[in-house]
This record gives C-alpha cells, structure tokens and sequence, in this order.
DNA sequence: TTTAATGCAAAGTGTTTGCACTATA
DNA sequence: TATAGTGCAAACACTTTGCATTAAA
C-alpha cells in the first residue's frame, strides 16, 4: 500500500470519516497518477470494482474539505490532484488556448516567488491567503510549430 | 452608448462577426459591470428583451475568442469580466473558501510582479504566456471574525 | 439578397440527491 | 449493532445544438 495513505487514513477517521474500501481506491489514483485527472479519468480507473460515479463525487469533496486534493476548475470541468503537504506548497499550471491541454509547471522557484507576492497582498488587505490556483493560458511547444502554417487565429489587433 | 463599445465592434467585424443588437447589449452589461458576472446574471440582466441564454452563451463564447471577456471558472460555474487592453493586464481574483465569495483584487504592484515571473517560467520552458488566471483562496474579512465563535472547520493537522 | 445570428425547445453533459442496502467502527 | 457510506436511478443544473425565422451587411 502507498505510504502516503497512512496519514491520509488518520486525517479522515479523525474527522469522523470512514476509511472505507472506495475512498482508498480512488485515493490510490491520485497519489498514483501525481498530476490533475478529470472526474470521468478517476471514475473510469476504478469503476470496474462497482464503484458509482456519486461516491467518487461524494469523496472527492470530502478529500477537498479535508485539503488531500485540491480542485482545478477549468472549461467547465473539474480536476483533482494530490495537495502537497510538505515543500511545495503550490502547483502552477499552464492551459494551452489552441489544443486546450493542460501542463504542469514544476519550478520551484517561481513557487517562492509567487509565495513572496501573496504574503505582501495579504499584508496590505484584510485577507488571509491559505492557497492560490494560477492557470497560466498560452501556446503550447506544439501549438506553437503548428502556428506558422495555420492562419485559423483571430484577427485581434487592438 | 459606451465608448468602449467601438474598439469591440471593430475586431467583431474585423473577424467576419455581425455587430447586432443582442452583441452590443450583452457587451454593455459586462463593461458597465466592471466586475466578473456569471452567465446567470449576465441573462438575467437582457433577458427582458427576449434574449435567449443561448444567444448569451454563443456571444460570450465569441468574445472569448476574440479577447473581448475574460472567462473564470470556479466551483463549476462560468464567470465573465472584460479584459482590459490596456494598463492592467491580469487581474487577480480571492476565492473565500468558507462563504465561497469572490473579491477583486486591485494591487498594480502585485500584478507587474506577477508578471515578471511568468517572463521567467517563459524563458525557462518553451511556453508562450499571453495571460494568467490567478485566484487566491482563503478566508475573507467576514468570515474571519466569524472565526472565533464558529467551531465547524475540519480537524486538519497533518 | 445573402447568410450569419437568433429564439426556442430539445438534447447533451456534468453533478447532486433520495433511498434501500451494505459494511465499517 | 448502529449508522456512515454506498450503488443506483432519478432529478437537477448548466451548456450546446438543430432548425425555422429574423435581420445585418
């Protein structure tokens, strides 16, 4: 078993939660997969053990209320994936505008430097930061090879 | 009629679009706002002349592509807000996780800061970076008085 | 006059809920 | 054994689509 699910039990059963078979399985996907995945993705990986899609709902926001995953909204569908709780404290990522892909952006330094930027907001509002999501939107190493030979952009020019 | 409407008519008829009636209300609804407004409440506020929510959502969708709106996606659901050309080129939003509310966060400062490090995730990758999607999450100045009294948070203490 | 854009209703997709049943603590 | 958690299906909410009609260029 993943290591990473013994504190996880803790966290859930201290709260009144059960530890049951569903929530470990859907559990194992995330820690497993170490990136965001869609709903339909964590359904689909453990559905074949009768699990209903209501309970990987259902337990995906009881992991969210407890700060095990943390949720991506984006287009309209949501994402999942591990929080950290040690170390990098949060996780950047980058939406292509063209192929609608999602990259995960691993550069800790930048992290620091974002971190640095939330602490001066928090000091001049009233507001106390506990996390930030940051969605950068551009083109794609892909996209972008792709870009000389399609004329198929907007005409934007302002 | 607002004079931020003709630059938007422009790049609409610049792209082949029609300027009609419906464009141009939906378009006023979202400057006058100022603020991101959700696909509800940008109907609710046209609706009374027999403009119908799919009238909404393919115009919103249209300005979108054309950098006219910006989109939000939080907790499932769709906000609008225009894009400034100008000046402020991100814009930061605060999600509290306890009343769910979304404050605008107006700090220039913050801003050219952020955007130096996205010059820097640039350089470091082979990433275009046209815009950014910041939303901080915490608790907001009401809530947080509330604090005190209120003994309903998760027991988290990892 | 041509054809993009619209309103409406129906269909599609993602999410939540009620309820009888199951399995954890 | 008490009750939180589950699977299923039905309900719900948000979004898109097909089509006849309207109106912008």
């Amino acid at each position: 078993m993943n290591k990473e699910i013994t504190p996880c039990r803790d966290l859930l059963e201290r709260n009144g939660y059960r530890f049951t078979a569903q929530k470990q399985r859907i559990l194992e996907e995330i820690l497993i997969a170490n990136t965001h995945l869609s709903v339909k993705e964590i359904y689909e990986r453990v559905k074949e053990k009768h699990i209903g899609i209501a309970t990987v709902y259902r337990n995906l926001k009881c992991f969210e209320t407890l700060g095990i995953v943390k949720e991506i909204n984006e287009n309209g569908m949501r994402y999942y994936e591990k929080r950290i709780y040690s170390g990098q404290p949060l996780h950047i990522h980058f939406k292509c505008f063209i192929c609608n892909c999602i990259i995960d952006i691993d550069d800790y330094t930048s992290d620091l430097e974002y971190l640095k930027i939330n602490r001066k907001i928090e000091e001049n509002s009233q507001l106390e930061i506990h996390d930030a999501n940051i969605m950068l939107i551009g083109i794609c190493p892909k996209c972008r090879e792709d870009k000389e030979k399609c004329q198929g952009q907007p005409n934007i020019d302002v």
